[in-house]
DNA sequence: AAAGATTTTTAGGCATGCCTAAAATATTTT
DNA sequence: AAAATATTTTAGGCATGCCTAAAAATCTTT
């Protein structure tokens, strides 16, 4: 039985793993969860005392494999919630991520698996994000960026890197949806904005924008 | 922005003040809540403080108008879920108290609406309790006991008063569930146990759970 | 490899929400 | 109405989770 407070931070080592092969640092997490260091270390050795994780003094964190499981269960559970609230409760895609935060931790197993049935299993979240089932296995799909991409291919939208509301407001005014398909035209040489081919409609995003959508080669 | 046990008072004191004409005393609060006296007098500083409550030492607390709205908003946040979790996650109505218990404190209003609306403004949950709108309106039956009822008379059985899921499933097991006739048949002299009929079938019960049941006159 | 800069930990405080035990007030009994 | 009983409040502690400031360790620069 963890607390809010110590579930985010599992939540928070997860996801910065990701991105650094050893240790995640104590500021990173401070930082991710807009909290001061010395708080986070304080929660590491608590973790830590629950076998959450393995910490080193001074040398970051690392998720063992129940710390690794109790993650992903936070996050089947935030990723389905989401689902829940843009395909039945009529949410947009931007509006949802501060409800799910609060959603998460909801305990029943029980309630998640059957909300999991109730939406058809989806395998995917409203930003693209996979949804990892319940023994905690999730789908890594390789991450290609729109700005990989050479100059006349295409690729399927698949998820979005920064999911921030004001970014996916951006998307759905240009009507960039999850799973269109975009064409690189041409890279302009003075600011590398990128003109693309999007259904029957050319457009130009800056290349900021192009590193933050995900696809995949077609 | 209230916190959890804020909100727990908020709402005991409501339930408790059904049952008492004037404030909901301390020992009931902290009877109710599973905690002690001397906390329940910390939190009605508090909630005095905030305009949730009028509290005057030694004589116990009642709602304002605010807390009555903060009370109604919370139970309707808590009654909505159950019906989602019945009707739409195939839940048992005994199965869903402590996952209400839970959900009824995330915090979005339009998440409320959207799920009142996603179930069809349901007036009811599913122990046959009414549904305060977003305005904070409660619809009252005057609650009749099947124990009120005399002998040959019918009545519709709407909720219960006890929602413990030993009695709830008590009922299942009897195949007594909301919406159907009672008909009071008997009553027996020894230990008041009624012999009732339901559909083509008849049984006994105790006079403890027949007043455990709501039930309006046919 | 020593100095300087950065990161992390420790130490000590604070608010919340709980507790027990003692004191104060209210209620009931005689 | 005084005594006995019950209820409620106060006082003082404790755990959690946050903070700031100072100390310790690590990393970077020269």
């Amino acid at each position: 039985m963890l607390t809010f407070s110590e579930e985010n931070h599992i939540k928070s080592i997860f996801h910065l793993s990701a991105s650094s092969q050893d240790g995640v640092s104590t500021n990173s997490i401070a930082e991710n969860l807009n909290t001061k260091a010395s708080s986070v270390t304080e929660m590491l050795k608590k973790l830590s005392e629950k076998s959450l994780i393995v910490y080193k003094k001074y040398h970051g964190a690392q998720l063992t494999e129940l710390g690794r499981k109790t993650a992903l269960n936070i996050i089947r559970k935030h990723r389905l919630w989401e689902v829940f609230l843009v395909e039945k409760l009529n949410f947009k895609w931007d509006e949802v991520h501060d409800i799910a935060e609060q959603l998460e931790h909801i305990q029943s197993q029980k309630l998640t698996n059957q909300l999991d049935k109730f939406l058809d299993f989806p395998t995917h979240d409203p930003h693209g994000d996979p949804i990892p089932n319940t023994a905690g296995f999730i789908k890594f799909t390789p991450k290609l960026k729109l700005s990989d991409l050479n100059i006349g291919e295409t690729g399927k939208f698949i998820g979005v890197k920064d999911s921030s509301s004001t970014f996916l407001k951006y998307l759905d005014k240009r009507k960039i949806s999850l799973g269109c398909n975009i064409k690189v035209l041409h890279q302009e040489d003075f600011d590398q904005s990128l003109h693309i081919g999007l259904d029957d409609t050319n457009l130009t995003i800056s290349i900021k924008s192009a590193s933050n959508l995900y696809i995949t080669k077609i």
